[in-house]
DNA sequence: GACATTTTAGGATGGTCGTCCTAATCTTGC
DNA sequence: GCAAGATTAGGACGACCATCCTAAAATGTC
């Protein structure tokens, strides 16, 4: 019989994925240890084994929550902005709206997907659908400012180079650099985005957007 | 009273750096143990401590090494190529020369200082020395091209550019997609390149869009 | 061939890790 | 308040790790 009112496994569950999300963030996978999560939970480490079967299974866990978390912000963007080109701008502009962390840890989906793959292991494919959402994603948008035969070309030019940015943004911490390259990104963007990528200042009224 | 002829020993030195330089290359830092190195270089774990008082050693000499063949990498492609944008071309054009490596572990220098930065390692600035020579060396070239202002500027973008496909190229083992961006970014390379004489006053930034 | 020095082998040590096990505690339904 | 199940605590286990120690072996000197 399912009880309606055990809840309690469920909260700690989720303290745990988002403290080894954090951890695995900052420390990287290999180096966060069950006793690094137990302690910023304050749960007892012999406890994990209640919610997951193994350190693997967090991992898991953690790339689900950042899937999730990653389509909802891609959702908010389509949401918030009509313009492909203004979404795609949302995207290259997280290099600074994240500028504190990226510089203090990298980009959180290249430093996972490049760790995990140094240890061969075997969730590096679930963490590639990480980069995938952000490419279909960054593709779509492409194919709607009209360049449908070049839309995954340019989704992974933009992608190569936030990740790049993000690269030596973390190595160097300077923020003139991200600033700069942030600027050329978005003047490459519109070069291509015609009369429908233009930003804030000039006003126009006939955007037509497909469906 | 120093001998002459015990030399041994710096043989097998040699051996360990150069195993565990590729050891790190191929599966991390921290992955990495002592067994392993032993076991690549057909050495007793114990007799390590001869060479090195501690992994972290053996860490700085692998950073020196690849330090000294970075530099003489470099110095090749100078005498090499008289005129500095055909030595930029060779930078650039690595990505292509270690396609199967970087396919396989991503680029050397950006990995290193990734995983050493999440661990927060005491060797980072060792490491970082490493994107400082590829970097001032660029400048340099730059500044040869004639773009003394913005030679550490340009620098740093085609470095984070190349950071970049590294990564993507890692993560994805995609060919096609090297050659599109190493042309993309030779093509910019000419485009600042102009008529490749040596005081070249006109320096206009075109954008270019990945073919 | 004997000796001094360099180099190596291999086990011992203490610590940390992921994992497992069991007993205690809390929560809920009756 | 009591029993049943849900949740937690905390220690035990074996594996692996970096490091250290000491004896053996290799190498050169005379």
């Amino acid at each position: 019989m399912q009880k309606a009112c055990f809840m309690n496994a469920r909260a700690t569950r989720n303290q745990i994925v988002e403290a080894a999300d954090q951890l695995f963030y900052e420390q990287g996978f290999e180096h966060t240890s069950f006793s690094d999560i137990a302690e910023t939970v304050q749960i007892s480490r012999g406890n994990f084994y209640y919610h997951f079967k193994s350190k693997d299974e967090i991992l898991d866990a953690v790339i689900g929550y950042r899937l999730a978390n990653t389509r909802s912000m891609l959702e908010k963007w389509e949401a918030d902005s009509a313009r492909p080109g203004d979404r795609i701008q949302s995207f290259i502009r997280i290099l600074i709206m994240n500028q504190t962390k990226i510089m203090l840890y990298g980009c959180p989906v290249g430093t996972l997907c490049a760790e995990l793959g140094k240890l061969d292991h075997p969730s590096q494919a679930n963490a590639e659908q990480l980069f995938d959402t952000f490419l279909d994603w960054l593709s779509r948008q492409f194919t709607l400012l009209g360049h449908d035969q070049e839309a995954e070309t340019l989704a992974l030019h933009i992608l190569a180079r936030s990740q790049g940015v993000a690269m030596l943004a973390n190595v160097y911490r300077d923020e003139a650099f991200i600033e700069r390259e942030v600027r050329d990104m978005c003047s490459w963007l519109e070069s291509l985005a015609g009369s429908e990528g233009l930003h804030d200042e000039e006003n126009q009224r006939d955007v037509h957007r497909p469906s």
